[in-house]
DNA sequence: GCGTTTTTGACAATCATTTCCGTTATCACG
DNA sequence: CGTGATAACGGAAATGATTGTCAAAAACGC
């Protein structure tokens, strides 16, 4: 129940991701079709899904690849990352910024959401209990209107 | 990336888990251990913690009975599910109440916090966007006192 | 070009969680 | 107290997302 906790949550430097040192990021056919995928579509996706989509699309990228390439840009801070309560992973490339996201519990719209008061709110109930170096996970779930009806 | 979206967020009836109708539940030697079990221990485990805890103490229960009683715990809201970024479902009994925690990324340590603004912030959030039947997940992670040192 | 170093990607491995399904235990009712 | 219907168990096998492996392929400084 520890020894491994900050993957998504810690802000990570931006490093290669294998296994080196400290060598250039290199530009790649891959990287950039994954970029380029997210880009384009909305909303939240799956690894398996943007893969496929790339496979669709005729680019001929590895579900692995997919993968690092996702893991990385989360890293650097450039995707979101959502877990879902009952599966994947799902990423988005959206606005800078720190916000959270409001999402549909049927068809998956989401909506981003700022929350300049829930942030002072964490920093604060936090520091009141001694914790540092604070960072916090915050999704509301809803049925949107287009579901309700 | 939907069809099943509902199982530990939504507010389900309290049922038989398996598959039947709409029968009673019974009281079993497992569910009791499970229960009792989740009443003394502190902080959270998870479903594989809990079932080797089970098995020290000299009871038998099968691993798969361990996840379908804390599912049902969960679903009946008798107690929290965490899901960290890194691995594991973490289950805990708390207090009574809707609340959220504070999390020690280093050794697990667990505060409960509430936060009755958050709660009205998400709703009302929620409703400017025409999102109905709300709820929502909120954790902060930080290191405690403990770990800082 | 060339050599070095990063990346790739097919496949295997992991591992928490679920599903299956024959067996067992509960419990309402007689 | 039996006892029958059926909820619940539990071990083994399945699932399925993610990660590890490692030889082969690309990038890029020179």
């Amino acid at each position: 129940m520890s020894e491994r906790s900050e993957r998504i949550i810690g802000r990570s430097a931006v490093q290669p991701r294998d296994g080196m040192s400290e060598g250039t990021l290199r530009n790649t056919r891959q990287r950039t079709a994954v970029s380029a995928l997210l880009a384009e579509v909305e909303g939240f996706h799956s690894a398996q899904d943007l893969h496929a989509m790339l496979r669709d699309r005729g680019e001929r990228v590895g579900l692995t690849t997919v993968y690092r390439t996702l893991q990385g840009l989360a890293d650097a801070g450039e995707i979101d990352v959502m877990r879902p309560p009952g599966g994947e992973h799902l990423y988005r490339r959206c606005s800078e910024g720190h916000h959270h996201h409001l999402v549909c519990r049927a068809c998956g719209r989401t909506v981003e959401v700022a929350g300049p008061a829930v942030e002072t709110w964490a920093e604060r109930v936090a520091a009141q209990h001694g914790y540092a170096d604070i960072s916090h996970t915050l999704e509301i779930f809803g049925t949107c209107p287009e579901c309700a009806g």
